[in-house]
DNA sequence: CACGAGATTGCCCTGAGGGCAAAATTGCCC
DNA sequence: GGGCAATTTTGCCCTCAGGGCAATCTCGTG
């Protein structure tokens, strides 16, 4: 398993993971605006000062993960053949991605939904969302060059397919785990498919 | 004219508007980062305490402008007709508060425009847009009630819609006024009902 | 093993955010 | 008009965020 990372990139990589870790820790255990950026470096063992060097913010601390995880949504979408539909290669990556990472404790997942509501984690998350939206654009513009109806086609359906993801999430995180998340994701995107044929 | 606002409240409403006004104006003129809240409670004739009575943020006083701008448009989507369809009523209300305001000074708006791409301006913007989409999402749901696709088509057109705006603006935003912004809206919006029949 | 690139840390300064109480302003009654 | 209560404005203070800078330490390589 050995990787051609070199030590210094591997320990940053840990201290990066590290101090994401402590912050995601501390900020459900306390709450957001109880934590600060020394507690955070503190529980990480580094110095306030190297927090700074790798995050901007706590919020820019703690949405790490879901950098990490849209940047490998982003990878395996742009894995998928050149010819396939736009829609069902969202599919199929999205499916894929949920796939690879079994990982979800609901009591932790639902102190991360409450964390989630904090204005200044949403405003920042929304701001990703956004960023994510227009790669999506992009690689849906790729697929099918020429369409009559670009860039408005490509726009709508990025927008269409991320909120598609976000109900589907919403309603099956109700009706806690009642059904496999995979089936309700495949389900969802399925009934909105109709409209970009 | 007279108003049954007491001197109170339009001292108060009067405060709030030059506040936001001096935000915009001095991050207009010097960019974002380099106001402080002390200019702009300044240039608003109140002190720093009060500027921070008003508003939470720079971010927040800037974009007070937008937050009156949408309760407007959601009380004149509210406004239509009960039974007139949801995408039809989206439109004209869209329309219809997009003529009640036609100040527009492009040079103005180019401004504004670089203004928004600020990060901190952009995440508070989003979070507001989510809200909106929110807002939308209900309304639109209460005028085909008991649609079989809910919650899912409400949602989806919702974000089509506010979608399909930013889109239209984009466009119309590069190639300057070349065409009215009401036909560009009517003609976008009207593309992509076809997936909302 | 020595040395250069890169990472960590401490120090410092400016600005944001917000509690609190004193002072000013407004609304209302006599 | 004058007095009084409610509301707003202001000044003072304290903690935390953000980030520049230089000293120090660690890793990778000749």
């Amino acid at each position: 398993m050995e990787e051609t990372t070199t030590l210094r990139e591997r320990k940053k990589e840990a201290t990066r993971q590290a101090l994401h870790e402590a912050a995601l820790r501390l900020a459900l255990e306390h709450g957001l605006d109880a934590v600060t950026r020394d507690a955070i470096a503190d529980e990480a063992n580094v110095s306030r000062r190297t927090f700074s060097n790798y995050f901007a913010s706590k919020e820019d601390a703690i949405l790490h993960g879901d950098r990490v995880r849209v940047q490998r949504l982003l990878e395996m979408l742009r894995a998928r053949p050149a010819r396939e539909a736009p829609w069902q290669a969202l599919t199929a990556a999205t499916l894929a991605h949920y796939r690879e990472r079994g990982d979800l404790d609901p009591d932790w997942l639902a102190r991360l939904r409450l964390l989630r509501r904090h204005p200044s984690i949403l405003a920042e998350q929304m701001a990703a969302n956004a960023k994510l939206e227009d790669e999506l654009a992009t690689e849906i513009a790729a697929r099918d060059p020429g369409h009559p109806d670009e860039p408005m086609r490509s726009r709508v359906m990025a927008s269409a397919f991320l909120t598609t993801l976000r109900v589907v999430a919403g309603i099956w995180a109700e009706s806690n785990g009642s059904e496999p998340l995979d089936e309700a994701i495949r389900a969802g995107l399925a009934r909105v498919a109709e409209r970009f044929k």
